[in-house]
This record gives C-alpha cells, sequence and structure tokens, in this order.
DNA sequence: ACTGCGGATGGAAACGATTACAAGATCGTT
DNA sequence: AACGATCTTGTAATCGTTTCCATCCGCAGT
C-alpha cells in the first residue's frame, strides 16, 4: 500500500516538464506528443489518479447526481433507481442515493443540503408535496427534476404518470369483464399518490354511472403489505366486492393474502388488480394483473432530462407524461367468459 | 432564484470580519458570541452554505462511502443496501451506489476509480473473486469492506456468511421431515455464492450417507427468476425430487412455477428451500421456507466496520461471520405428520 | 533577413474553504 | 500599575487542480 497519493506536481517534476504541462498532457490540452508520451509514462510511474475533490473544486462540477427516495423499500423506487443508475452512470456521473423519511421536513433538509454542491443535480419523487417543499424546490440553486405530480403552475422540469387514469383502466377493465362491486384499497390521501388513486376511482365510477358506498373505499396507513393485509380486512368485513383496486401492488399482495384466508378465491370469487407493474406482480400467485406506470421509463426519462438540463440551465422547464398500461394477468379474469 | 451561490468570503465581508473568523464562527471554533451572532445574521441573510467540494479539499474527507453491488435487480442487495444507507446517513455520510456488472473488469475499473478520492471507503460484495480483483482490492488507497467470503490470506475487513453451512441445514431440515430424494438448484458455480452452495450441499449429502447423482444437482446460468424456471425443467426431465434446495430466493420462486405448472403441488409433493430469506419468501404462496444469510445484518455490520475503519486506519483487519438461519415457512412442511 | 503566425510551454492566479501562527484584546492578580 | 494567562482575531499558507496569459520557439512568406 503505498502511502500517500502521488499529486499532480510530482508527476510534471517526474517528467521534467510544469505542472500545467503535465495537466495538459492529461488532460487533452495542446500538448506534443514528446510531453504527452513522457507525462503518462510519468504518471503511470506513479500510478497518479487525479484528484476528484479538486478537480471539481476547479471546473465547478461534481459528476454526481443525487437521486433522493422515501422509501428505498418500495420496489417502485428500486426499479426507478435502477433505471437511473444505468443512465446516469452510462453518462459518467455517479449516483448518489438518500433515502429521504416519508416526511416533508426530510425532503427540505435534503433539498436545503443539496446547496451545500455535493451534486449537480437531482431526481426526487416526494411523496407529500407541501407548499414549504415546493417553494424549496423553485429556490434551489441545483438543477432538480421532480418524479410525479406537481401542484399547477409550478415550472420545474417533471416527469409524472397519470394515476388518475390508471385506475381508470383497471376500473373499466373490471366493469367488462363483469364485476359489479368494485372496491378501493388506497394508500394514505394525504399523500400524491393516495389524492390521484382515489379521485380515478371516483370518476371512474360516475363515468359507469355507479354510486359509491363509504365502505367500498377504504386507505391503508402506509403503502406496505401489512397495512394492506389491515386495510383489506376493514374493508371485508363492511363491504362485499367482487373485485378489488388496489393503490400499490404491495397493498394488492396483502389483499390477496387476506382473501385467501378467509376462504376467498382470487379470481373467481374476487378480482384483484394491482398498481406499478412490480417484479411482484409477475411472481405472486396468481399473477397479479396491475396497471403499469412505467417505474423504469420514468427513471431513464427523469435522468436523460436531468442530463440535458445540465447541458442548458436557461431552457424552458420540461413536462414528460407516462401512460398508464393495464398488464392483464391471472388476477383479474373474468368469473366466466364475457359473451 | 439568486445568480450565484454567497462564498464565505462575501459572508465575511457582510459581517465586518475575516474569512478565518467567519469559518470559526460558523463551524464551531473559538469565536466570540458577538461574532458568532453577527456572521450567522449575515449567512442566514444571504443564503450561505458551506461548499463542501472546497471543504472535502481542504479537510480531505468526503462524506462519502460507495457501495458497489453487481446487481441492483437482486433483492438481497437491495436489503443490504437499505440497510448501509441507514447507517451510513446516520453518520453523517452520503452513500454512492454503483452497479458494476457481473464482469470482474468492472469491479476492478470501480476500485480504480474510487482513488480518485471521490468516497472514503467502499463496501464491495464481488460475485466473482479473480486474484486480479483480489490484488486490486489489497492495493487500494480508500479503505474497503468486503462482504462475501475471502480467498484464504486475504486479510482484509471482511463480514461474510455462512452459505455452506445454510445449504447444510436446509438438507437437514428436509431429510428430518422425511424427504428422501433432495435436489440442489444451483446458481453458476464460478461464483463466490454458487460454489459455496454446491461445497454445502454435496457435504450435507455425505453427512446423511446419501449419494448424488449427477442429475440430481442442477445450476441456473443466473441468479434470477427466469433461469431458475429453465433450471427446474432441466432438472425435473432428468430427476424426480421430493424436495430442492434452491441457492436463493428468486431461483425458488422459478422452481415453484415449473412445479406448479407440471402439477405438482407444493410442499405435498416436492418441498421448495430457498436462500437469503427475501421479502419474496414471505409473499410467496405458499409461503417459501428459506435460509436467511442476514443480508440486512450483513450490510449493517459492513457499514459499522467501514466507519470503524476510518476513524483507525492502522487497526488489524476485522472479520465478522454472520451465521445463517433457517426460517421455517409453508413450503416445506412434511408430507405427513413425522412421528 | 525580417515579420507574422501558430503551437507548445511555464508562471501564476484562481476555485472556496480550513487552520497554523502571530498579534491584539481582555481580564484578574499581585 | 504592571504582568501573565486566556481568549479572539486577522494574515497568509495550503489542499490539488485547471486555465488565463505571456513567452518562446520554429517555420513559412515576403
Amino acid at each position: 500500500m503505498p502511502p500517500s497519493r502521488p499529486t499532480l506536481t510530482e508527476v510534471a517534476r517526474h517528467a521534467g516538464v510544469s505542472v500545467a504541462s503535465a495537466s495538459r498532457a492529461l488532460s487533452g490540452g495542446s500538448a506534443s506528443p514528446a510531453t504527452v508520451a513522457r507525462v503518462q509514462k510519468a504518471a503511470a510511474q506513479l500510478g497518479y489518479v487525479v484528484d476528484a475533490t479538486a478537480r471539481s473544486l476547479k471546473v465547478g462540477r461534481t459528476e454526481q447526481l443525487a437521486f433522493a427516495v422515501a422509501d428505498l423499500g418500495n420496489p417502485v423506487y428500486v426499479a426507478m433507481m435502477r433505471a437511473i443508475e444505468g443512465v446516469v452512470s452510462a453518462a459518467g456521473f455517479r449516483l448518489v442515493v438518500s433515502s429521504t423519511g416519508a416526511s416533508p421536513d426530510d425532503e427540505i433538509g435534503l433539498i436545503r443540503g443539496l446547496n451545500q454542491g455535493y451534486a449537480d443535480g437531482l431526481i426526487v419523487s416526494p411523496i407529500r408535496m407541501t407548499d414549504h417543499v415546493v417553494a424549496e424546490l423553485r429556490q434551489s440553486r441545483v438543477p432538480i427534476v421532480v418524479v410525479g405530480s406537481l401542484p399547477a403552475g409550478v415550472d420545474l422540469d417533471n416527469v409524472r404518470t397519470n394515476s388518475t387514469r390508471g385506475v381508470g383502466l383497471a376500473v373499466a377493465h373490471l366493469a367488462e369483464s363483469g364485476r359489479r362491486a368494485v372496491a378501493l384499497l388506497n394508500g394514505p390521501t394525504d399523500t400524491v399518490p393516495g389524492r390521484a388513486r382515489e379521485r380515478g376511482f371516483l370518476q371512474a365510477m360516475r363515468a359507469l354511472g355507479r354510486k359509491v358506498a363509504t365502505a367500498q373505499s377504504v386507505t391503508a396507513t402506509d403503502f406496505t403489505h401489512d397495512a394492506g393485509e389491515k386495510a383489506a380486512s376493514t374493508l371485508l368485513t363492511h363491504y362485499e366486492p367482487d373485485a378489488i383496486v388496489c393503490a400499490n401492488d404491495l397493498l394488492a399482495i396483502g389483499a390477496m393474502r387476506v382473501l385467501r384466508s378467509r376462504g376467498l378465491n382470487v379470481p373467481e370469487d374476487v378480482a384483484v388488480v394491482g398498481m406499478d407493474d412490480t417484479d411482484l406482480a409477475e411472481l405472486a400467485v396468481p399473477g397479479l394483473t396491475s396497471v403499469s406506470l412505467g417505474s423504469e421509463e420514468r427513471g431513464r426519462i427523469a435522468a436523460t432530462m436531468l442530463l440535458d438540463r445540465l447541458g442548458d440551465r436557461t431552457r424552458a422547464a420540461s413536462r414528460v407524461t407516462v401512460q398508464p398500461k393495464l398488464v392483464l394477468r391471472a388476477s383479474s379474469a373474468p368469473k366466466r367468459p364475457v359473451r
């Protein structure tokens, strides 16, 4: 283990040139072939590698991008992160991952911290969008791409999906396959996604001309599978659905468990539809019909958008919407063939 | 959006003190209460935040730790990452995540890159451990903690598990519950984990005095669920197991699917045991018995070990082994009650 | 032979902080 | 009133690069 890192100065001395020339020789400035050769040889001999920190300080870029996620336990965010990591590292950037809690304060802390300049940009998917968070987002000196819906009038780079419409797809599909009593198993409605799904459900039911009873829609305390089980239990004690639309694949898995434990068969007695189309949906038994919100795609787009923004800090904020898509699997097969 | 970040110099001027005093006032050096107040006020007014890059250059620390993972799609690594992120961020460090491919070259590139000094330490879990990789690991100027087995004689900070013994637990459990024909569904055997599991299987069978037929053990091309399905198919065409030990939960899920599609019931006809005890095992139907290798725990320990090492760069390399634990679920219930 | 020109080079000034050192202020003690 | 001890403060060096600028060289054109 060599005791300490060689600096550019030492390389330069070793090669018999000035630091300036050494720098140019290594990073492709104007330098004679002879110098380049000598410097490269010296660098190799000493095992020199450029110091990222010093370089960053000088050039004003860190080559790092940050991804802030509420919960690394959620497969959706993991899928997104994977896609982002791919794009980002292909562009020569590193990815810093931070897990903010679900609380807006953590998010604000993170955005503030970002102004320390440890990253050149941020991708964030706020789960609760308070005015305070919005304010902080706009004030940031570092480019930010927001994944998820934004209040009207906020012009930040943004990639979103239409989960309201996604719920609509699910409800329509269930209605078409002959389900009469479609229930909603939602996550907390004080969150951005929770609100969107609720709206989607009500709109879709209205469009079908169906009334919605209070007991027909229930909210879990969280987007996790445990919370899903609890909420599904209360749903089933107050209502008798033949189909459940869930705000999330995790919730859907929880619901399927509860159904099974009550002796109800999926899809014969009750159809279940999840949302996000994570790996879980594919692996579940029976296979879980799920509304894909294109997590990987959103991640990919967000990353590209951010890189793009780094190239042009003055262009107008752009917004991309990824359309939801229903992925059919066994959990929502019709009770009997539809004529 | 303020046009450009205020520097400490500007804060100092604003507060009517020298940069040195300003620095001390903000970072808790010796400074009079009056100065502290004035500087803090000025900093607040200008919206000053310290520049992480400049600070890092001076103090020689980046407050970043890196985690290199072969495949962000594998739930084991995600669990590990989550645990690591928790420890690391609680200690005031940021986490840089890089996904090396499965190839040793990528890993080497990553370790080299680390010498640029963008992180103060690295946690890495190499899946294929070539001499070249080992050499690179020891040469690194940045502290490294290796998660997974190391060749004998390599003294690096290391946290490992005993998956050989883990497979033993699984085999013993199945034998005790009356299974006669126990097969192994392994991952690639040119990987560190693959080799360990193979060894574990052979040892355990020998200990039971059972012969192992060639067709009784099969290797998937990958630790994924698709590869698991393919490998399970070939296994079933050449052998008729009443129990399958899988190197991985993903492989186990693949196997369960194939079994089901062939009309075989789990656990009545064939018992299945997975490994890693990921969320999937809990969510699978039937619940998947799985050998826990303590991913979160290993992540937590690795992170703590690394932080520890940063505190004392001269202490001897330490090694911790996390013992495997069998988590019983429905997929390996005995065919009929064991007397 | 002189001028002009382009490319290669070295000196030195940044980037934005921290910190060693010395000098100045403040206080109590004799 | 003088002294030393203690606490604050400012000056300047430093971390390791990149890059502006001026110099210098060789070479072609006249």
